[in-house]
DNA sequence: AGAGGTTACGGGCAGCGTAAGGATC
DNA sequence: GATCCTTACGCTGCCCGTAACCTCT
């Protein structure tokens, strides 16, 4: 008898034209996936998938089959959002999220979360945005909080907030002046986040505009950035607004300068996949909870 | 996590109001119904059912989900019907059938349906007409094949084919007439189906009209009214058309007379529930079954 | 040889049926 | 006490995970 488990298994399988990935999505494992196509494909009595040449790809019935299992599985979703109450949306979630999210606000979103959906499990990815969006767009992360802007087809987005970008030290470094002209920074290497981030590439062109050259470390981990700005080794580029969290207080500050960096605009983004609906319940408290931030001009 | 099993046994129990019947119905245990119940009002958090005085009632939830669950049930239907061949089709279909029928055509519909739906099991229930109707609208049967017209509501039905009825005698019964009058049949008891029935109805009628008198046998079996025909108790009304199969050759004859008794006109009716597609299925068979069927003006 | 899907097999647990329990008329 | 749903309990059978196997590049 045709039951949701497979239809869900047999939807992420056409949607990642893989057994194996779609047994890591859904947290089991690849013979149970075999398993569960094969029963529905004997119970249907029709070949669902052809399993050639080392990718997996649908027969005409199985186009047909994914139109109706989207459909049933968005239902049922919708269901479990119409009747149930905040505790019947369960399964787990993986969430995307951006380092600097995890050191202002992510904490409140994860009490809030759990509160209205005591029996929804979130699974924390911490990377950098580019990441995030290609793990989106593979269906690897159900709910990413990211860098944007963000304009993939595919993928449903909104704007949750902004930090402004600042020059944060720790205490071996002093500058004379009070206002810190460009120059004086460029003696010191610059510390953000990896080579293909917004912040590193807005950061080399502010430098390159103004003819100067810059040494820029760029590190994947921001406690790694903020280790070093403490002891001394350069001058962090990173919003102030997660000093607070991520050192002991006063240990670090930030440094007056004119030199403009471009804020960063996180954003929520998830695919648009048929039982997206907690997703995009989460994505609401998200937004609410960052309108709710502080986003310094 | 909500199942298919669950919601059908909800669909069930709302239905009949009752968790006996929908476990008889599912071919189940009412304790079974009654931990699914429960499961599916866990897992969603919500009452759904009142369990009140003798009678089971639905929540506000509960007819929400009603709506929902009615809803995926039909399309599941609906995929199993249009992504699966003819073998998907699969469990159990309780088909209420008139004696005149199982004497006639049933066999060849039951092979047909067979031979179209191998996975199909059918339950055949014997039983009169105004029987078969009632248990179709309290949904103890998916389909009939019965006398109509059946003017409800909540029953689709089809026109099948009509049978002319005659009056049948044993070998022990003869008339010098060659056209045998009304007063001479009603010298003999007339031997038909039960009381609330059509033919039986229109039997008295007609002596009624004609202000004779005749004395009525009536039986739910048909089996008995043809012995007692053979025996020589009295002369049986019945569709001639059943004579080949329910006796040894000659051993039955038709007798000429004027008398007339209105035709039987079959049709095959079902209750539109969300998972009828087998019903429909196999009621387009029985229409073309019945299409070839002689229908004696 | 290694990536990816299938088949084989033992074990755990969900869900069933029997039977007893409770509520309501 | 009869009817109808719930709870208890032992058991069966399904499905899962591990591991071995197959196939194609």
């Amino acid at each position: 008898m045709i039951d949701f488990r497979s239809l869900e298994t047999f939807l992420w399988v056409a949607n990642l034209r893989s057994f194996r990935g779609a047994a890591e999505r859904l947290h089991t494992t690849q013979p149970a996936v075999s398993l569960r196509i094969a029963q529905l494909e004997d119970d249907l009595g029709v070949k669902l998938l052809e399993r050639d040449r080392r990718s997996v790809s649908l027969t005409e019935k199985g186009q047909l089959l994914l139109r109706h299992a989207e459909r049933l599985i968005r239902q049922r979703s919708s269901l479990i959002e119409n009747v149930g109450d905040s505790s019947a949306m369960s399964g787990v979630m993986r969430l995307g999220v951006s380092e600097t999210i995890v050191h202002t606000w992510l904490p409140k979103l994860i009490e809030r979360v759990n509160a209205a959906y005591p029996n929804l499990e979130i699974e924390i990815e911490v990377d950098i945005s580019p990441n995030l969006r290609e793990r989106l767009l593979t269906k690897n992360l159900d709910l990413g909080l990211l860098l944007g802007p963000i304009g993939d087809f595919d993928l449903q987005s909104k704007r949750l907030c902004s930090y402004r970008i600042g020059f944060v030290v720790g205490k071996k470094i002093k500058f004379r002046q009070k206002t810190v002209p460009l120059e004086a920074i460029a003696e010191y290497p610059l510390l953000t986040f990896s080579r293909n981030t917004q912040p590193y590439i807005a950061l080399r062109e502010l430098f390159e505009r103004s003819g100067r050259h810059a040494k820029i470390h760029a590190s994947a981990s921001l406690a790694t950035v903020v280790r070093m700005a403490l002891d001394g080794i350069g001058i962090a580029v990173i919003p102030p607004a997660i000093i607070k969290t991520i050192s002991a207080p006063g240990r670090l500050r930030e440094i007056n300068t004119n030199a403009k960096m471009p804020p960063f605009n996180y954003f929520v983004s998830w695919p648009a996949t048929p039982s997206s609906f907690a997703a995009q319940k989460v994505a609401e408290i998200a937004i609410e909870i960052a309108k709710r931030e502080r986003t310094p001009s």
